[in-house]
DNA sequence: CCATGAACCTGGTCGC
DNA sequence: TGCGACCAGGTTCATG
């Protein structure tokens, strides 16, 4: 799936070649891609989808008419892409005609993508934390929402309505990167480490956007073409592998239910409390 | 409130 | 070469 820069890229690449275009169709070719509309919803009441503008909130694409919007998610494998030589190809979800003649294509393997149609974005905003490269998202906050929870940490941060476009990668570099393990708890990490994870996230979101996102197994964005964050990856998919830190191998376990890379001796866990006189390793 | 597992889908990889 | 088991970047829902 992609995440907070994979979406981000496909956004920055898709708004130059879509604002000031209109669409004029959404053809499903599998039938559940739209979720909560049917193609004519587009159209009623004088709706107009001329396109003013294509951003970005958590990991949706919104794209922005007069007085509605489309928000796409691409959940694993979704991709969004103009085809080469017009053709259609497999495993394409739903094909959206433009005023230009242009189509864009809905592909997506798995078909978990979807397309959903508001008049604004309340509705996602409801249920979406803060997005981590916006002001809202500070150390003192942080730290407030962390003391409040007791959770794990990891499942914490993969949790939309927590934190808005972090997944499965930006976590555990991220967690590396802050030297927590995933397996801590969220009221348990001090206010040091809270620090690290603040910082950590925005620097690694930003590297990633400026690298056009990471490239594991399936992801592409406009065009085929990759991501070269993969590069940079210290942790994700590094399994066997010697800490780039300290030597000692990667592990891979399993936390909140997801395969999670982890290096036992850079990676602190923390899960009674900063005073605790003393605790056995993972 | 929190954790876990299943469900939604298809395809790739690995071991035998 | 075939086949079954398991895995995958996400999210939601039911259950304990």
């Amino acid at each position: 799936m992609p995440e907070l820069p994979e979406v981000q890229t496909v956004v920055n690449g898709l708004k130059e070649d879509l604002v000031g275009d209109r669409i004029t169709c959404i053809t499903p070719i599998w039938e559940k891609v739209l979720s909560n509309f049917i193609p004519s919803d587009l159209f009623i009441k004088g709706r107009t989808t001329l396109i003013q503008d294509v951003t970005r909130r958590a990991k949706f694409i919104i794209i922005h008419f007069p007085s509605s919007i489309l928000a796409i998610h691409l959940r694993m494998t979704g991709k969004l892409f103009f085809p080469v030589a017009n053709h259609i190809p497999k495993h394409t979800t739903a094909v959206i005609k433009l005023d230009s003649r242009k189509k864009l294509i809905f592909h997506d393997t798995r078909k978990f993508g979807r397309i959903y149609l508001y008049n604004d974005l309340t509705p996602i905003n409801e249920r979406h934390g803060p997005e981590p490269l916006g002001k809202n998202f500070s150390v003192g906050w942080l730290h407030r929402a962390l003391q409040q929870r007791k959770r794990n940490i990891k499942a914490l941060l993969l949790d939309q309505s927590f934190l808005a476009g972090l997944g499965n990668i930006y976590v555990d570099e991220s967690l590396w990167a802050a030297g927590i393990h995933p397996g801590s708890i969220s009221n348990a990490l001090p206010a040091a480490r809270i620090s690290r994870l603040h910082e950590a996230v925005q620097a690694i979101l930003k590297a990633a956007i400026t690298a056009k996102g990471t490239t594991i197994i399936d992801f592409s964005y406009l065009n085929g073409q990759n991501g070269r964050y993969t590069s940079q990856l210290r942790i994700f998919g590094r399994k066997g592998q010697p800490c780039i830190t300290c030597g000692r191998d990667i592990e891979k376990i399993k936390v909140a239910g997801r395969g999670t890379y982890v290096c036992s001796r850079c990676q602190k866990k923390y899960t009674r409390g900063q005073s605790a006189p003393h605790q056995d390793r993972g």
